[in-house]
DNA sequence: GTTCATGCAAATCGTTTGCACAATG
DNA sequence: CATTGTGCAAACGATTTGCATGAAC
């Protein structure tokens, strides 16, 4: 998150917005696939420069989720993830942040912890119903 | 974690052992620097493919580290990781895993989780040690 | 002897980057 | 008009894969 000063952009506006209606947490090509309708001119390279920048910006962060590519989320204060063993989904999970954890843990370890990730897996909703 | 008969293998047992004897939580590229001096020809594809049929027996584990590239545990009982924010070093974490959390989860959500995974952040002894 | 594992190299996939041109302030 | 952002294509780094040969059973 630096002061670095950025200009307008259209493109980098249009990624914003997408990433904050759609709490699917998107790949980047996935917004590149949205975009490519409104700037059909749009190049891959450009959406991973911006996202870097909102990202730098603190506007969005990106979440690791164990998979060979990276998930963007503009939902950027703390809370914690649930990916469905399934589909691959990721949800936001509403529950406090538990912030005694961090310091129980680094009473009890060598460690200074500053904060914590909990991602949970399990079968979402939908998925358990398609078993059926 | 399949039933299927995989043959014995020297390198394949060497990874194994390899693993076993570090707490680094190594990429499949320091593991390959290291069969490399006992098997010369050694590929690193050979070391990748040794990796997923150990992770397909239970042996190992894939660990998402947050970076572009995977490392691996042999330490396969639940426990969490600490992640330094400085050097990237992985350790694991000796504290209970509170299997109450998915219960209580569960409780309030409409998914069912199965289990849950927690990584600390925060700056190591090692590097805490050289910031002064 | 049939099947699986290996080494080698090429391919793949997500992401990054160098470059010339266009847009921003 | 100086600088940043863009599209394009090439480069990149980690991982995977096709193929002919070697090892396991």
């Amino acid at each position: 998150m630096s002061k670095k000063k950025y200009r307008q952009s259209k493109q980098r506006t249009k990624i914003l917005e997408i990433l904050r209606k759609t709490d699917l947490h998107p790949t980047a090509s996935w917004i590149y696939d949205r975009l490519k309708k409104e700037f059909p001119q749009l190049s891959i390279g450009t959406v991973y420069r911006n996202l870097t920048i909102l990202i730098d910006q603190g506007m969005i962060q990106k979440i690791e989720n164990g998979s060979t590519f990276d998930r963007f989320d503009a939902h950027t204060n703390p809370h914690y993830h649930f990916i469905c063993d399934v589909c691959g989904g990721i949800k936001d999970i509403d529950i406090n942040i538990n912030e005694q954890i961090d310091r129980i843990i680094t009473e009890k370890l060598p460690m200074t912890i500053k904060r914590h990730k909990i991602d949970f897996y399990g079968i979402c909703p939908e998925c358990e119903r398609k078993k059926k």
